[in-house]
DNA sequence: TCATGTAATGTTATAGTATTACATTACGTT
DNA sequence: AACGTAATGTAATACTATAACATTACATGA
């Protein structure tokens, strides 16, 4: 991981504070337990603003004084992720933050193979369709997200300047 | 790996050497080389009849007297990526061969969870559908499958029967 | 023939990602 | 106080993939 192209600035920590509220709130209507660890490492992945790696999680963890090490990390992510809190994007093996927490979805995640940039959508159809296909064959779909990779705007525009 | 579940039987040789000459003749056609050493993972690709892992393949190369490294099948599957004959599939960290290397086509791989089986779709609406998601955005598409993660209906029988 | 360039493979080492297994702590219930 | 459970701590290891450099095979042309 570790990349450092930065396109995207990282979220103002008014709007992390508001998504780390949203995510509270969820988790106490649930009965969920989000511990002040399970939160920290939320807050991170937060920050980051885009995926970000579990070793790198892990390191700025212990910059924080949290005495870690991997399965710290590791556990608290699966927490995250069974709350809809965090989606693993298995293509990049990194993780990122929900852009929609609050109401239970299943989005397309387009990530860029050059500087690793995500954007997720909502796409009402989708998933749909990709019932439809697997229904006829008795598949039960249970990702509740879907990676593609492809080249983001500003890399084509990094490639074409490079020409 | 090394799942022990083995629900649909591995093709009849006769198949795994069709599959192989489709191969042969697709890379004379275009040009590219496939090697002895290629077409040796290929073939142990295809007669798994499933997805493999790469270290899999590594020991059944071994096995075959071919002194192996991990670079060794990585670059063969490198290459048969390229040609369209093998997809990875990212969330299992697997290889298999594809099920239409004749013609150039996106495709949807189902992977059960539990067992490890995929089954892999032609899905002509797919890809025009995540086209037209990623097009506002300005996102280039470069995979040329989709991995979508579930229950096969064997497990979801397995179960049912445990309960 | 023989130098040279290129593609492919061999080989060693290391990086990067994730899990297992077991110990300890915190805290509510009986 | 004793117990049970969820969460966390800790050490070790397994699994996946790449970097870096050496060697081989072979085509091409001087
Ligand atoms: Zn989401
Ligand atoms: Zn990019
Ligand atoms: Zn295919
Ligand atoms: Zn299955």
């Amino acid at each position: 991981m570790m990349s450092s192209t930065l396109r995207i600035k990282p979220p103002a920590p008014q709007v992390v504070n508001e998504q780390l509220a949203q995510a509270d709130a969820l988790c106490r209507e649930r009965g969920s337990n989000l511990t002040p660890l399970r939160r920290q490492v939320l807050e991170l992945v937060i920050r980051q603003g885009r995926p970000v790696g579990a070793y790198d999680l892990l390191d700025s963890l212990r910059t924080q004084g949290r005495g870690s090490s991997p399965p710290t990390v590791y556990r608290a992510l699966e927490f995250l992720q069974q709350e809809g809190l965090v989606h693993r994007l298995p293509a990049q093996n990194t993780y990122m933050a929900c852009s929609h927490p609050h109401h239970h979805h299943r989005g397309l995640i387009f990530t860029c193979s050059r500087c690793g940039q995500a954007l997720e959508l909502e796409t009402p159809d989708l998933f749909g369709m990709l019932e439809d296909y697997a229904r006829p064959h008795g598949f039960e779909i249970s990702d509740d997200s879907l990676e593609i990779s492809g080249v983001c705007p500003f890399c084509q525009e990094a490639s074409r300047d490079a020409r």
